[in-house]
DNA sequence: TTGCTCCTCACGTCACGTGAGGTGGC
DNA sequence: TTGCTCCTCACGTCACGTGAGGTGGC
């Protein structure tokens, strides 16, 4: 029988830790007749289940049902460990990338548009592939203005239908969402991606319509002719 | 800009967590007059930073310290991310195994056992390689009673000086200790090396001198002869 | 005007850690 | 008898989540 600091030393853990299992009922010692807690050999068997289901990364809670009998919380787990696996590879590489070079803080720049970049294609993806859920989309009517701007582009681009076109795209645009769209060569890496989805289009057929479309705005100031 | 809302979805983080980003001074939007928070592209790249060095398991106060160019906090996270990956790695074959078995609990066992003997093990070299820290050990007198029974065994294991050893090694043990070593066999693995290693000799060693020892135990009822 | 979104507390969760203040055992 | 260990609250930490109760904007 072992005093709980004792205990703790021989098991590695801390007595805080002991205590707190006890109070979730997950290993519960013996006590002296002065309430001090006694812990045997069957305990640190015990013990050493809760350790090894915890490498796991199951909650106390869960521990205590696989330790009563329920296995299947356990197999349940290999997914997320190995999804955990890969965003850690990632970040190790990256850190490896940072460590070993002469710049850390550009080598973190780098990683993290591709970091960004990888979420936001996750991201598209998962939001195209949700059951029930509809992609995000723009509005219907500027979807269909956008699609007539990209089809007038491989016909006239300059015809007198053209600018008409154009014109209402700029008049239905909020003024921040057009300079938002402005300044996109600082937007965030897959950001572009995203918001091509939401045109139903490629990152390379949206930028060639919005590059044509501002080419085409009218200076704010002047009035146009 | 974007609501709270609209930028959570961009993001693809939670609302909740946007303004514990904000309490934390870590990424702090524009408010409009009626207070209300409005997120700007900009803010979409803090963010994006922030999520990255997530990726790295960095606490968000030293996030902050990062985007402020801190960048110490970085390359030291490598050493603990390649340890933490060295652990998944041992959950991850130990679940395959469990998922692919037939029999999940004796796989979970097996693993349990395996576990436990590389703490232990790890336990060890910790204890023995800590600056300034002798390694566990039982206390003098004990220890010299144990090499003394141990050299014995290869002299003359029935002489009467070995008879007093034994004596001796039973009357200075406490009843609770000598059942726990009368249990051995239902150790978790690994701790008989940690016990072992208590009187600075291998396993075996130890196991010999017990096995001894126990053979020459003096019944607990009858006088001895 | 309805209802959707936003706001700020305040408290909960998870696995412990950190004292405070007091008692027991060698 | 001293001091070391043990005990039980109660509150803190970390990164948010969960309501409650109320206000603002289209």
């Amino acid at each position: 029988m072992y005093t709980i600091q004792q205990f703790a030393r021989l098991a590695d853990v801390t007595v805080k830790a002991l205590r707190h299992y006890e109070r979730l009922e997950l290993l519960v010692p013996a006590r002296t007749t002065s309430h001090h807690r006694r812990y045997a050999v069957t305990d640190l068997s015990r013990l050493e289940r809760v350790l090894t289901l915890r490498t796991f990364g199951l909650p106390l809670a869960t521990i205590r049902a696989v330790l009563d009998g329920d296995l299947h919380p356990v197999p349940a787990r290999l997914a997320t460990l190995m999804d955990l696996r890969a965003r850690l590879d990632r970040a190790i590489d990256a850190l490896q990338v940072i460590v070993g070079g002469a710049d850390p803080g550009e080598a973190l720049d780098t990683f993290v548009q591709e970091s960004a970049w990888l979420r936001w294609e996750r991201l598209r993806q998962t939001r195209a592939s949700t059951v029930g859920r509809a992609p995000d989309r723009v509005g219907a009517s500027r979807l269909a203005l956008f699609r007539a701007i990209d089809a007038a582009l491989t016909g006239d681009p300059h015809g007198q239908d053209t600018r008409q076109l154009v014109r209402q795209w700029h008049e239905t645009m909020a003024p921040e969402t057009r300079e938002a769209v402005r300044r996109r060569a600082g937007w965030p890496a897959g950001m572009r991606a995203y918001i091509a989805s939401l045109y139903d289009t490629t990152p390379e057929a949206w930028e060639r319509v919005v590059t044509f479309v501002e080419s085409q705005a009218e200076p704010a100031t002047a009035p146009g002719g």
